[in-house]
DNA sequence: TACGATGGATAGTGCCACTCACCACTCCAG
DNA sequence: CTGGAGTGGTGAGTGGCACTATCCATCGTA
């Protein structure tokens, strides 16, 4: 097919198609003549996964880049692909930079860092979580536990632990569910989506669940 | 305090305080002259908390001012705050439009939605829970569903009942935390980290665990 | 052989979170 | 008293990002 199918079968426009394929995020067709490239059934599965990161969950071009080239390295070692991904995934948001220089740390803050790192390693041994040695995952628990601290909130790890152990459930599930699956393209493309399309459904979920427990604990009509 | 005092206490530059201060997000200081201004110890509490939100968990502008605003107007009933809060969430990422004009569902797709809105409903049936009428979180679940089954990948509703107990406890978790506050305010602010700063460390562990877990099963080395 | 579609490339758009520059004014050290 | 740093307020500018618009030579079908 050309681009044009290519755009009515993905939901994509064809100017964005052209800006992924020059991006690097969709592999190019195979040309058949000097301004003229095939493309196929795969184009199409790619291009939903790319707009189903971006467009539904929001990873950044670049970040969806990174993934997608682990998707394709690793398809058979389902362990390496996670760790990839993992590692080419903006853990919090949309992967803009942590701090710009110029803005200094407020008053009586910044020698905390070391402290809060003991923390999130206290929180792992006591889970028993092996995992590398600076997974970008533990910075993100390490920068929660220091802000929580910095509003005044007095939260040690030990407060994340029940938490701890409910993600350590989900973990389980996540991975009871790669069981299955076809090819080791499809097995790594459904790593992906079971730990990065998941993420905003398992928050939504909480949500649902706040609200009725809130319902039911303060509610008052 | 002015100005120069409160930047160097919070952190924030004197230009992006002096943006917060046009967009409504700070309130304005006293004043005590034309180009004077004197700011307190909220205004700096104020701000801490809006870098947390802004920076460390990633919110838009507006999405922090509506926040902002539910603090203050329902500090005294935590259930209608959370509402409040959770309404003016944006549940997945900074809060992009789902969907321009111009890029049209892809072939065969669109007449779905009802069909998942459905599963939602069967799926918050099953755990029992009830909500507002059309909680913004649920359109995510939907959604997440919707972009599982365009990719390919038979899920259902049942798939994610385990994954809806572990939320369900994490939010008895969330707001067994609300018991211990103090005033009205600090409850609210209190009510809003818990919901909102704990998002991306609760993913964090779940990666985490992810990679402990898959370690165990298919590492091979 | 006309004519719309194609691929490739460059430049432009819109949005957003700041950031800069300027101004009249105030404060305070000398 | 005075001069220079600081202050508030405002409009305009910046940089990054994800597209989007426009061209153009060429292709391929009618």
């Amino acid at each position: 097919m050309r681009i044009s199918e290519l755009s009515r079968r993905s939901g994509v426009s064809i100017p964005t198609i052209k800006y992924y394929l020059r991006d690097g995020l969709l592999p190019a067709g195979r040309p058949t003549a000097a301004n003229q490239a095939e493309y196929d059934e795969e184009h199409v599965r790619r291009l939903r996964l790319i707009r189903s990161l971006i467009g539904v969950r929001g990873l950044s071009v670049s970040a969806t880049r990174d993934v997608l080239a682990a998707v394709d390295e690793q398809q058979g070692d389902v362990h390496l692909l996670l760790g990839l991904v993992l590692g080419a995934l903006p853990v919090e948001r949309s992967g803009r930079p942590p701090r710009r220089d110029g803005a200094a740390e407020p008053d009586g803050a910044g020698a905390a860092a070391g402290d809060v790192a003991e923390d999130v390693a206290a929180l792992t041994a006591e889970m028993g979580w092996r995992t590398s040695p600076n997974p970008p995952a533990a910075q993100v628990v390490a920068e929660t536990l220091e802000t929580m601290r910095a509003l005044g909130m007095d939260y040690d790890w030990r407060s994340l632990v029940p938490y701890a152990e409910l993600a350590d459930r989900a973990a389980r599930l996540d991975l009871d569910q790669l069981r299955d699956a076809g090819d080791p393209l499809q097995q790594a493309e459904r790593a992906v989506l079971l730990t990065v399309l998941l993420e905003p459904a398992l928050l939504a979920l909480r949500r649902l669940a706040q609200e009725h427990h809130s319902a039911l604990r303060f509610g008052n009509g």
